[in-house]
DNA sequence: TTATATTGCGCAATGA
DNA sequence: CTCATTGCGCAATATA
């Protein structure tokens, strides 16, 4: 994702000031050689001097690009946290359900149990005494 | 938690040196004012010279603590990531359970119901023809 | 006060 | 080319 300085990490200096006006800046000279402005200014392949106002206005949108990109990153990262929040929330809400359900249900069973019996002590003897089944995964 | 610079964002920095030996000195004057650097060596107070060995270390140290410490924070973020995807499994779960146990009164309440029309036609002649029921939230 | 942990920010390489 | 992401270093803070 991030590829180091493979081969020479050039660049450096800058530091300016985040308040007054004092960019001062270095002059800072490529090969040393005395292009300035050629005529085919190929402005790629070269680090770009940090003076060019081609150079700042590209930075500024970056640093702009960048810090967007981060809130983003951030919101979605409280976002998911939310969402954490909100599912077990939900979890809760359904385990309780289920509670309920089970109640109702064994109160179901116990009725038909108890009326069972009074069918077998009326009309039948007795067979077998099971009410019981059995609870899907 | 953090507080952004109220008054002046002064920060900026960077700069970093891919090789070794890089710069040569910063001055970097207070503004005008009197105290500057007291009597005694208070190395501290100032900014601090890039140069010192002493900042080198600190620099590095903290390098390294940043570097933790955006690892452990990226680490936080996959697994809360996790935890959402978990708990949606479970909910699915318990949804499919609720499903289950809802069926199940179902049917035995039919069974009641019509039990008792049995119940009706045999031992009392008819009273009233409702087999209603409401669910509970 | 010192040491480490967090956080915001700019830079540059790279992905889209 | 422009914008979005991401690793990294710096410095200001926050914690310990």
């Amino acid at each position: 994702m991030n590829v180091p300085p493979p081969t020479s990490p050039e660049d450096l200096s800058d530091v300016q000031s985040g308040s007054p006006a004092t960019p001062q800046l270095v002059p800072l000279n490529p090969g040393g050689g005395g292009k300035a402005t050629p005529p085919s200014k190929s402005k790629k392949g070269q680090r770009m001097d940090r003076s060019s106002d081609e150079y700042r206005l590209r930075r500024e949108r970056n640093n702009m690009a960048v810090k967007k990109s981060r809130l983003k990153s951030k919101q979605k990262a409280q976002d998911t946290l939310q969402r954490v929040n909100q599912l077990k929330e939900e979890n809760e809400r359904l385990e309780a359900k289920i509670k309920l359900l089970t109640k109702e249900l064994s109160v179901l069973k116990d009725l038909f149990l108890e009326h069972a019996h009074s069918l077998a002590d009326n009309v039948q003897p007795a067979s077998s005494t099971s009410g019981q089944e059995s609870d899907a995964q």
